[in-house]
DNA sequence: AGTCTCGGAGTGAATGTTCATTCCTAATGT
DNA sequence: ACATTAGGAATGAACATTCACTCCGAGACT
């Protein structure tokens, strides 16, 4: 029954070793050693490298959008729940740093490519936060009247362009100045 | 005196490779034959993959930076000179969707993080002019005041992004998309 | 209770492939 | 003729994937 025990130890482990070298510098062998089990395990529990590539990704998904959704509430001001969703975006990329290193480099893959017309932050189920909430804003006017993605790019490319400095030292963000930046997000897009 | 021209074509072969498929799918031998040369020959200019793949980088930098100082007049007010330094970082990516693709994977692997840091958009010479114009903007009031980083973040970020959903092919844009997502921009960092 | 059998999870050495790089020969220019 | 440049087969290293084997626990049998 410990089955999830060592599944979960490898994608740890592929996730520590591809966030920090990249696709290329993870070789099967070096996440199976970090993961504490033999090469060949790997395959009983993934077919092959993409599939675990593939399934890394979306079990970041699964731990993101719970992450955001904690005490959001639908039925506050437009401009509060924003501000709560770009905060809870942030903060949980900066608390899961190799988290956002993966993604970056899934996005800018040809894997990432895959994904083509799924939107940037998930596809399953819980985007529909994402996307009700934008159109509502839009359709009380309070929001400008871009395409869905634009309005996505406005709003959350500064975010993760943030957090990547943050990563790489460049800034260092305390909660002053997380406010302060998605307050700056906010009159990206506010009409 | 035809160096640089096997030269080009090797650069202009990796490009595409590498845009297309990645750092992966770009063995050495594909971008010889893509290249019109042998295998070997890319060593005489080269001195092995990864200094091709940094000098691609370069290169590309290279063409972008004056491309995006045509017409740029430093006396003209902020917020026009901003306008126009968007607009020319978004049309010079839309015009050559490859570049656009090769610097966003490499920015997101280890060969990018180790221009760790150097700024997102270039740290030649060229880069004091981005520099110079948000310092400048920040000390007449006109922009807000976060730190250098955090403005490059804002003003581009959503920059970047909407290349990405174009060149995807989920958003068509068009002059008058453009200048509005520009003037977003703006309201963004404009104080 | 003790012994035996079976099945499936786990292993890592062996395999075959893919690749960057080298190096010797051919071609080209001077 | 000589020097320089190009070519691409040959080389060896690195890697993903496979597979023959080990190990272990849960039943079956005595």
């Amino acid at each position: 029954m410990l089955k999830t025990e060592k599944r979960d130890e490898i994608i740890r482990a592929a996730l520590e070793i591809i966030a920090e070298h990249g696709f290329h510098g993870a070789p099967i062998a070096m996440i199976a050693s970090r993961a504490g089990v033999g090469a060949g395990t790997i395959y009983r529990y993934f077919a092959n490298k993409d599939i675990l590539i593939s399934v890394l990704y979306e079990d970041i998904e699964d731990r993101l959008f719970p992450y955001i959704l904690q005490g959001y509430d639908s039925e506050r001001p437009v401009r509060e729940r924003f501000l709560h969703l770009g905060k809870a975006l942030l903060q949980y990329f900066i608390e899961n740093p190799l988290d956002f290193r993966y993604v970056e480099q899934f996005h800018g893959s040809p894997y990432g490519a895959a994904l083509r017309r799924d939107r940037i932050l998930g596809a399953r189920e819980n985007r529909d936060v994402f996307h009700e909430f934008f159109e509502e804003g839009i359709s009380q006017q309070m929001i400008k009247d871009f395409p869905l993605t634009v309005i996505f790019d406005l709003a959350f490319g500064p975010v993760l362009y943030v957090v990547r400095d943050h990563i790489l030292d460049v800034v260092k963000l305390d909660n002053v100045l997380i406010t302060k930046i998605i307050e700056a997000c906010w009159d990206g897009i506010r009409r």
